[in-house]
DNA sequence: CCCCTCTACGACGTTCCGTAGTAGATACTA
DNA sequence: TAGTATCTACTACGGAACGTCGTAGAGGGG
């Protein structure tokens, strides 16, 4: 699920908070940086929970958003839709491109984190 | 950079194709499965061209069309780019993440191919 | 009773993309 | 040489996604 400028920055708000927020508490975080209407960033966290990428709970009279995954794993699933992208024939050298890129002691400390943490199996 | 669908079926074909293929060429392709014009062909083509993805040669009176990057290059660099897009402390995890929803063996036979493979490099 | 805070819903402009038509240049052919 | 086929260039249009916001209406607090 592609996500655009705004809604990226909206779910940066919400992971970094760690629980979850109301519309004007990201409206307030936003702010800081960016002039904005409160209604924009209602609109926004709306599609983001219709596309399934944040959940909404009532608290209260307000909604209260939270991520419907951690950035690590939305990272992860959007890694592994590039790569199934991809026909099978392709899928192993382009692995092979991937892992020839990125830092080889990142990868190895990668391995051996999910080798010792069962919380990231399909 | 990310691709619309038509777009997907056009660099496939070139990606298949192995050489630089002339709008017609692509279009007669394309046009076993689907029907469409050939100005529509020439306008993705164009597009593609715009954006870098492919890249135009002329020869004769016609362009030749052939992708930027190998299928395995553009898959690997659109993986990349979803892990750049979390932040530094994220990453590692990420990767984790990642790395545990891949067959174990599919990732060794990459890193070991990458690793006889100075093709791959930045 | 009035105001403040929320949500619900609609709206508008921009950009991207699929889709295609027309115009004009060039080349082949009868 | 006149006509036809082939290419590119340019324009266009409709739909979807997204950034952006306004208004209406419900409900709680002073």
């Amino acid at each position: 699920m592609a996500l655009g400028d705004l809604e990226r920055e909206v779910m940066t708000q919400l992971w970094n908070a760690g629980e979850p927020l109301t519309v004007r508490q990201v409206h307030e975080r936003l702010s800081r940086d960016r002039e904005l209407a409160y209604t924009t960033v209602m609109t926004v966290l709306d599609r983001l929970a219709k596309k399934g990428v944040v959940t909404q709970q009532r608290a209260d009279r307000a909604y209260r958003y939270a991520p419907a995954q951690s950035r690590e794993e939305m990272t992860a699933a959007l890694m592994l839709d590039a790569l199934s992208a991809a026909p099978d024939g392709v899928r192993d050298a382009a692995l092979a491109h991937f892992v020839g890129r990125i830092d080889p002691s990142a990868l190895t400390a990668a391995i051996e984190a999910a080798r010792k943490d069962p919380g990231a199996r399909p």
